[in-house]
DNA sequence: AAGTTTCACAACCGCAGGGTA
DNA sequence: CTACCCTGCGGTTGTGAAACT
């Protein structure tokens, strides 16, 4: 396989591009985001095999050899390109670094929602859900939901697999990515931005469920800080609408008029969560469910709002 | 300014499944 | 049949950077 139809490659500027590499390379000339000063160590099985950071000299090694040899038998292939790495090593760091079509950058909201969605359906299956993101490693989406994903249902004190955090996603975060994404492409075709609730800040938008949820189901105990307890998940009854982007087959139709504080805005809902979902990803192949309302809990709109804040 | 905590992510580890000699 | 090897996957760790106190 020739992967980019030159001989070799001097560089990493010359494989990967110049903005690229910028990004990748340290001052010091070593690669990764973490590593600044890559000093690889030996095993400790007495072998000559490297590991720890990897070094440009390494990288350009792999690449080179990969773009003359093609990618596979990663074992033979570490040893034939004289790499002092171990086969799963050199496999790992193609695929998790050096691929050319690899996607950098932050994770965008429909990304997110996409793996939202697919990690619903099909839980910790890393590899499959990033077949569905392309350019994006399975890694990648692994580490993306343990530090955010994980760490917001610890806040929340739910268990990040129970149903409970599963309806805030589905029926909070979720909702609010998809007005998210449906905000910021009215900006782009529109000189004339209308404000919805995921571009307020936090505190405007969490007081206005506050408000919401006050009149609907008044309690003492209502929390306004991040990190609430969700123990009272279940108890109330969702009535409010979140944004005019929760939607649902049961609410189809219906049309809703709701002021997040700079002008009261109309919502038609005429889509099923799946359509609107599949127009926002441009995904239309994986059967979507229809998402029905369920019984959440007011604290549910005190959550700090992580999907939001790149 | 210094120390501490949190975040982000590259890299490693162990295991399972498939292929093959 | 079986032992071995390779590959791929998911969980975990280690590290520098950034944020916070």
């Amino acid at each position: 396989m020739d992967l980019m139809g030159s001989e070799t490659i001097s560089s990493m500027e010359e494989f990967l591009g110049s903005e690229t590499i910028s990004s990748i390379l340290d001052v010091d000339g070593s690669t990764g985001t973490c590593f600044k000063s890559p000093t690889p160590s030996l095993t400790d099985d007495g072998s000559d095999l490297r590991r720890g950071p990897w070094t440009v000299e390494e990288d350009l090694i792999l690449m080179n050899y990969i773009t003359a040899n093609g990618e596979g038998r990663w074992n033979s292939l570490a040893r034939c390109a004289g790499l002092k790495r171990t086969g799963k090593s050199c496999r790992l760091r193609w695929l998790n670094y050096l691929r050319p079509d690899l996607r950098r950058g932050n994770i965008t909201p429909q990304e997110q929602l996409l793996i939202l969605e697919l990690h619903s359906r099909w839980g910790n299956r890393w590899s499959k859900i990033a077949q569905h993101l392309p350019g994006r490693t399975d890694n990648e989406i692994k580490n993306y939901w343990r530090t955010r994903v994980q760490k917001h249902a610890k806040q929340l004190k739910c268990e990040v697999n129970s149903q409970q955090f599963k309806d805030i996603m589905r029926y909070l975060w979720m909702p609010r990515l998809v007005e998210r994404i449906q905000a910021d492409a009215s900006a782009t075709s529109s000189a004339k931005i209308e404000p919805s609730a995921s571009l307020l800040p936090m505190d405007s938008a969490n007081h206005e469920f506050d408000q919401m949820n006050q009149n609907l189901n008044p309690s003492p105990e209502i929390s306004t800080t991040t990190g609430s307890s969700c123990d009272s998940v279940g108890v109330q009854l969702w009535s409010a609408p979140v944004s005019n982007s929760c939607f649902t087959d049961s609410c189809a139709g219906q049309t809703i008029e709701h002021n997040y504080g700079y002008g009261a805005q109309e919502t038609q809902f005429t889509e099923s969560w799946s359509d609107l979902f599949t127009s926002m990803c441009g995904y239309n192949d994986i059967g979507l469910p229809d998402f029905e309302m369920g019984g959440l809990g007011d604290n549910f709109w005190n959550v700090e709002d992580i999907w939001l804040s790149q």
